[in-house]
DNA sequence: CGGCAGGTGCGGA
DNA sequence: TCCGCACCTGCC
């Protein structure tokens, strides 16, 4: 099938922030991808079965056990809800998809919608390990959880990582954790462990609520701040307009993308640049993010010197 | 070597 | 509410 005829191309993960570490890996028109669900420690491939006008998605599940029906059922449906598969995006193509800013995004990454392949407790692990450090170093640091906490799958002649149940984080302790070279953030692996394990927060329970009440139980854990909550509600939770973070490395990027200006001669305030935003209304986080995505698809085949800079690997 | 990084909690104004 | 500051570690 001509690549262009896909609505989804399954990378996955963002074209920026990249945090592949073992536990999945891409090669064209196939994804794997390990998942720890309902106890089971599942091998998953994802491959293209549709066209853009008739998408869809094969899943292979790889298991060292027999799956009854219905948990293939369940399975089917969680994973249908991490990669939003059933959000209709006309509306949003319709009320905002002529502006000029948005319009070459839209075409370029037309089906692209807000999603996360881990859980919400996984999303937490890869925010904590991602907060005040280079990219290099947060790979470094799953990777080295996945080698103590982890299981190593093998299946569809690959072996690939598997994330661990929370009480295990929270029974390592803190400085067991330091030992693996985390930092200060053992603390928050630790304590965002024990809110899982103790079901004082519980991530099916959450996607019920209103974005007030979810916002707040995610603040409420240790070491979860608004950065992290704003990738969470955008892409764990699919609150494609909450917006309400924006942090000095983005308000860089973001006063060239959408104010055509050079940073360093004049950088856009913030709370200018939500005003802005407001124009796409309900749709603000997603146009924001196709931009944002489009800018970094650009890179890939010209050289962008003023973002350059501002890359840190 | 010091400085600093795709943040956050904390204490004090 | 809004600041300034400390914080592990590793790389520049």
């Amino acid at each position: 099938m001509p690549s262009g005829d896909k609505i989804l191309e399954l990378d996955g993960a963002n074209m920026d922030i990249d945090l592949t570490s073992g536990d999945t890996e891409w090669e064209p028109g196939r994804r794997r991808q390990t998942m720890l669900w309902k106890g089971e420690r599942l091998g998953l491939t994802y491959e293209n079965a549709g066209t853009k006008s008739r998408p869809k998605v094969r899943v292979g599940v790889f298991s060292g056990k027999k799956l009854p029906p219905d948990f293939i059922d369940e399975l089917r449906k969680e994973i249908v809800w991490r990669f939003n598969l059933d959000m209709d995006l006309s509306a949003f193509y319709k009320d905002v998809g002529n502006d000029p800013i948005l319009k070459p995004a839209i075409r370029r990454f037309y089906g692209l919608r807000p999603m996360s392949p881990n859980s919400l407790y996984e999303y937490l692990i890869i925010d904590i390990v991602l907060q005040n450090t280079v990219v290099r170093r947060s790979v470094s640091m799953l990777q080295s959880l996945f080698e103590h906490y982890g299981t190593l799958l093998e299946y569809d002649n690959k072996r690939l990582w598997c994330y661990w149940e929370p009480a295990v984080l929270a029974e390592a302790g803190e400085q067991e954790l330091r030992d693996l070279k985390v930092g200060y953030r053992a603390k928050s692996l630790v304590r965002v462990s024990e809110s899982f394990a103790e079901g004082r927060i519980n991530e099916f329970d959450l996607r019920q609520k209103s974005a007030k009440e979810q916002e707040e139980a995610l603040l409420s854990l240790y070491g979860i701040g608004p950065a992290s909550v704003g990738y969470i509600m955008f892409d764990a939770l699919h609150r494609f307009d909450y917006m309400k973070n924006i942090s000095p490395w983005e308000q860089k990027i973001y006063t060239h993308i959408f104010f055509k200006m050079d940073h360093e001669k004049h950088l856009v305030p913030v709370s200018k640049m939500l005003k802005r935003f407001e124009r796409w209304g309900r749709w603000k986080g997603l146009a924001v993010n196709y931009a944002w995505e489009n800018i970094w698809w650009k890179r890939r085949n010209e050289r962008i010197p003023w973002l350059e800079k501002e890359i840190r690997l």
